[in-house]
DNA sequence: GATGAATGAGTTTTCATTCAT
DNA sequence: GATGAATGAAAACTCATTCAT
């Protein structure tokens, strides 16, 4: 039941955004009675709330397999591979990081989000800690940035579908972060 | 009398969120009737795009004359003045870009804000290929990644408040983008 | 407008009691749409006390009528003519007076109800001032019970319509008031 | 069970008053599942009607047992004895007193609190009687007022907390109600 | 043009009652 | 008998929009 009540509200928020959803369509999108949804939750917020909650566990659990993967195995160009992998997360949960990044300020905070984030920096800084001999601990801007830089440029790509064919995305997206973190690059 | 409303709207807009606008509030915000309102616009949301797009025109002139002036003097490091231009404006105009970024995505669509983008990314085209004798009007995805890099990542900074030193941070986007746009690393 | 709705209010009021006055049977009731109601009244119970307010206003009204002709007038027996004058009030209000009765306490206390009371206190320690050479403003608790006796019995008597002829009763409370505070009586 | 529920139902009634008990409350309170409820009852307001025809019995069993020592014991002011008997059980009962007064109505008609009237004017007959030889049976009307003196004037003095002495309340309702009924009396 | 009273569909939430288990 | 999830009508209140003045 609170599946479904989720699944209907997940459903509208993409659709409809966050005003589409109402109390009443919730329930009749779920098959389900207004009344009943308050046997699960003491409000609409929370509702939303929990919605919310839900897709990003689901992004995250692709992100951190995705990276595991990544960093368990050696190979060639690691950066590449970490911006495929948010890359694919990125686009294969298109909708719900639109609806995400669209209608999340909305709901106040929400710490999730942040959790992704700092579970982001946090590889970052482990993973250009092997590469610069720690040099990182000591640039926590430079991580901030590169961050910032590989998933925000990610989703804006993914949502405005800029004309640019993946394959040099990613190639250009890599550059900008290897360029930026390694830190021996000298200027022209 | 068009005026009036609008700025109310954006008081209100800014204040209170795009929920805290009612056509009612505006009214009153502006001095003004509700019905007077529906003289000059059809609907709430005729208003808020309205609005929002004046908000808009307003930053981009802010931008424009930073441009102008960064580009009209001759001088060193012109990205580190770049960079400094877009987060003065950014910084200057914080509340309004937070209800941009926010609230903007629900009005659906806003061609407005694309107008930003490109005039940015013509900015970028025409300097970059002052620099390197114009390679980049071959390489748009690296202009539109640069561009993308400059505007969400200050974006992020003056909303976010991650605890970065100003200077910093200037100093590291700046390297972020030079780096990234100096085509001593060999393209593809 | 403002009486359209105190009106239906008070009729509903009348008719099914507190629990019977909703805002869209109040509305329906006035021939008026829901959201009418709220430009002249910030919630429902405002609208309940505004009802009640009006209906001892007018109680009082008449009451403070029929006393100023009893007091005005100098003539034999005159607390006979005060409860002569209470019960025609209350006989005349049966209605209202079964509201106020039944459905005040859940208004909170209610300040107006209090009104009445202490003008009617004031009466009564008046005219046994003059009776009885000043004596009741030393004897308080004689007073309250007195005018208690005269409200309380009243609204009893014209609430539970017992077997009494209305001579009778009228003969019967004015003598118990009579001997209660004629002072022949020698106090404590 | 019907017992669980109808302590529930009292406690409920006594702390938040009418409109705070819900079924849902009452079952919780009871420690009793919602559809339980409906095997004992078949409705809310039957489950209400059952609490306060529980309460009134419980006073109407304490009043009962005070008028029996009262008029059993021969002694002096057997009327003050009386009068202080209904104040000891009204302000042991305040509550359940205020629950009654006040919600009272809206349960309907409610033949129980009748009954303690009757109960109160038969007692009040046969001791008048034993004091005057006989005089009340043929002033019923006399018999009613003394009563609803009793009665009305101690419930407004236990809820409305006037400004008197216990002591001095005692004594002058003892003597409204001993002025009124002694016959004899000489308006001066 | 300007007004603002009036509208009524829509919102979130509650709660007495039912019924399959 | 007992349960408690499910119901759905109804509550109070909001607000974009209209229209007679």
């Amino acid at each position: 039941m609170v599946d479904r009540i989720l699944d209907a509200a997940a459903r509208l928020l993409d659709v409809s955004g966050y005003d589409g959803v109402s109390t009443h369509r919730i329930a009749a999108e779920a098959g389900v009675s207004p009344g009943s949804i308050y046997q699960y939750f003491p409000n609409k917020d929370a509702i939303v709330a929990a919605t919310v909650e839900r897709m990003i566990e689901r992004i995250a659990a692709q992100l951190a397999e995705a990276f595991d993967t990544v960093t368990g195995t050696g190979g060639a160009d690691p950066v590449r591979r970490i911006v495929t992998a948010v890359l694919d997360a990125t686009e294969r949960n298109r909708e719900l990081v639109r609806v995400l990044v669209e209608q999340m300020p909305r709901l106040g905070g929400s710490a999730e989000i942040r959790t992704i984030e700092q579970r982001a920096t946090d590889l970052a800084s482990g993973y250009l800690a092997g590469v610069t001999n720690g040099i990182p601990m000591r640039r926590p801007a430079m991580v901030w940035l590169a961050v910032q830089a590989l998933e925000q440029i990610t989703i804006r790509y993914v949502l405005d579908e800029p004309a640019i064919d993946r394959e040099e995305f990613v190639a250009e997206l890599s550059r900008l972060i290897t360029t930026f973190t390694t830190l021996s690059v000298v200027p022209r």
